[in-house]
DNA sequence: GGGAGAGACGTTTTT
DNA sequence: CGTCTCTCCC
């Protein structure tokens, strides 16, 4: 297959593919084929015999970048097995690891998981004013970085900022690791310090997916990665939905501003949603006032107008039973459940809902997050593998010599931190001498005591023969808690084999944290708006549309310009939600829209999701309907009650 | 450095 | 309502 096969030369996609400019911006609203696009231009570049290697397809999640890879090897065209797919992170990643670089910067790669923050906090919290205010200071940290903030003229930073951010620095780089939000910066900063590195000119095509969700620092890496490239970036700034990883929508118009000669090409017949979807979708972005690049979404007629319907519950409870009935009479005439998608974006909603499917025997998958690291037993067999592959990993051995104690041992760690730094030894290496007392620090006693117990661990691991043994070891067969991570391990030691440990540790990390994603999909799906982007499906249900949910309760701290800014920002996230509904009229699939929201529900689920209710009484907690349902305007259906 | 009790606060999402 | 953090006291 060619990248053309049936294209219409008129086609905005085919303008996309084929545009010979060096600097493209694609526009395109929910369900009008960027990704499409996106994927026949790489197809269109390989055939014109762009090396493989300098074409870089930049996504912002896995998940897409899957996609990708998936779809460009399904074109068959030649080339496209070797084309890496990857988000700007891992990217990041691999080019800090590289040894010159590591040299350059000085700091390694290494992430922090998120159990890993606790020494980290207990370590600093003294001198900054408590946990609360550290987990403050490092929010405050990464979020300048990720807006260039220090590049803005005008910047000052204050001097508790600044005490702060050293001791941060210094603690990440005694303990050789990086906040995950710092990765991407450091890229940057590498490249911008060195103009002639070798990464600068790595990539000759680059194109990036989803450009509205990156942020400065990220846009500012793409900026880099081609001053000698050609590049193409796709994007919407009305589902712009990552605010809180700080997304920069706005560099989408700035970048056209930029460019003069640039093409400015725009999708906009919604190919995807039913017609009456596509208006109400119209009507309810119409309503944010803050939009860069405002452009229709023109409704596909062939589509149908669709089957859409909004109903309230009296109760969360009847809610849930109102819309599992509703599935399972689905399911029960022959709709496939993975036709069927839920969005609710809290567990409080989801969990009941998925529970009361498993009950009705429908197939369903939820996906809340959960980590296989969640249990503390299960970060600390985690955390002696890591050390038992590295003695010099610190963050691991700095966690397992805190764990268990509500002070993290912080002062007799930095007694014992303070010897290393001075007499320039590993703490690895200290603790054995402290341990063979050869060494000695006063009030270290409690500290020495845990790595014995440590060492003893890993002399015992180091006793056995293999990995495998090893895995068997910590994570054993019988011990339920640890379940998930022995079936990781094991399949990621089958599939590397024994040699290499340290890409067995990578390649483990990747794999708790980066999830499988299914290809087949069997299942009802129940999940948070955020995770529906990029997916569509014949059957959307949007659950708890809700004042306090969508949108979510305004934070007391917000100033009215930043409460304005959120409510925007939900209303996107709302309208990338109603947008998922698919029309495949020749299937029998008109495409099923379904809002429901309720109007009591638990007060302790009212706040535990987050809601401020409107009225509470014995318990109850009394909601007000989503403003956002009001303004979908007249496409859509009226209300009625369930 | 550890434990008990009082008080604050709460989500969601990515790498 | 449940969890986390802080304070006070040993």
């Amino acid at each position: 297959m060619t990248w053309s096969d049936g294209l219409d030369p008129a086609s905005p996609a085919y303008q996309v593919a084929s545009s010979q400019n060096s600097q493209i911006r694609v526009v395109a609203g929910p369900g009008t084929g960027k990704s499409f696009a996106m994927k026949r231009r790489v197809g269109r570049l390989l055939e014109d015999g762009i090396d493989p290697r300098l074409i870089l397809p930049v996504t912002f999640t896995r998940v897409a970048a899957e996609d990708l890879h998936r779809e460009l090897v399904g074109m068959g065209v030649i080339g496209c097995e070797e084309i890496e797919g990857t988000t700007l992170h891992s990217l990041a990643f691999r080019m800090l690891s590289r040894n010159h670089v590591l040299a350059a910067t000085g700091r390694n790669p290494r992430p922090l998981n998120d159990f890993e923050i606790k020494p980290l906090i207990a370590d600093l919290k003294d001198a900054h004013g408590g946990v609360i205010e550290v987990k403050k200071f490092i929010k405050a940290f990464e979020a300048a970085w990720a807006r260039l903030q220090h590049e803005q003229p005008g910047y000052v930073q204050s001097e508790q900022d600044r005490d702060f951010a050293n001791d941060l620095l210094s603690w990440l780089t005694f303990h050789r690791a990086m906040l995950i939000g710092e990765v991407i910066p450091h890229l940057y900063r590498y490249l911008r310090t060195n103009p002639a590195a070798q990464e600068r000119a790595e990539y000759s095509h680059i194109l990036v997916d989803e450009y509205q969700d990156l942020n400065k620092a990220e846009q500012g890496v793409i900026e880099l990665l081609s001053t000698d490239a050609e590049v193409c970036i796709v994007g919407d700034d009305d589902q712009s939905i990552y605010g809180f990883k700080h997304a920069h929508p706005d560099g989408i118009r700035d970048w056209i501003a930029n460019r003069e000669q640039a093409d400015d090409l725009s999708l906009t017949e919604c190919r995807r949603c039913p017609t009456d979807v596509t208006e109400m979708a119209t009507h309810l972005i119409g309503h944010n006032v803050n939009r860069p690049v405002p452009r229709p979404l023109t409704p596909r007629d062939e589509n149908g107008s669709g089957d859409v319907r909004i109903v309230q519950f009296a109760t969360l409870s009847a809610e849930v039973a109102g819309v599992v009935n509703t599935i399972a009479e689905m399911v029960g005439t022959g709709t496939p459940p993975g036709d069927i998608l839920v969005l609710a974006q809290r567990k409080a909603i989801g969990t009941p809902l998925y529970e009361a499917l498993v009950a009705r025997g429908v197939p369903v998958k939820s996906y809340y997050a959960e980590s296989e690291l969640d249990v503390e037993d299960a970060q600390r067999r985690y955390a002696i593998l890591k050390l038992f592959v590295d003695r010099e990993d610190r963050v691991a051995l700095r966690w397992l010599l805190g764990r268990g104690s509500a002070t993290w041992l912080s002062g007799s760690y930095r007694r014992f931190r303070d010897h290393c730094e001075e007499n320039d030894v590993t703490p690895w290496t200290a603790l054995e001498r402290l341990g063979a007392g050869v060494l000695v620090i006063p009030h270290t006693n409690r500290l020495v005591e845990v790595f014995h117990e440590v060492q003893s661990e890993i002399q015992m691991l180091e006793d056995l023969e293999g990995l495998a043994a090893v895995i068997d070891h910590l994570f054993p067969e019988d011990e339920g808690g640890v379940r998930d991570l022995r079936a990781l391990a094991l399949q990621v030691l089958d599939e590397l084999g024994e040699e290499n440990r340290d890409e067995f540790l990578s390649e483990l990390s990747d794999a708790i944290t980066k999830p499988e994603i299914p290809t087949e999909i069997e299942d009802v799906r129940i999940m948070s708006l955020h995770k529906s982007k990029g997916l569509s499906s014949p059957v959307t249900f949007v659950c708890g549309c809700v004042q306090g949910l969508l949108p979510r309760q305004a934070n007391q701290a917000m100033t009215d310009v930043e409460r304005q800014a959120d409510i925007e920002e939900q209303r996107r996230l709302f309208y990338v939600g109603i947008t998922r509904v698919k029309a495949v009229p020749d299937q029998g699939k008109p495409g099923t829209l379904v809002l429901t929201y309720s109007q009591t529900m638990p007060v302790a689920d009212a706040l535990g999701s987050g809601i401020q209710p409107a009225a509470v009484d014995y318990g109850t907690a009394h909601l007000i309907a989503s403003p956002f349902i009001a303004e979908l305007g007249p496409s859509a259906p009226l209300p009625v009650a369930g």
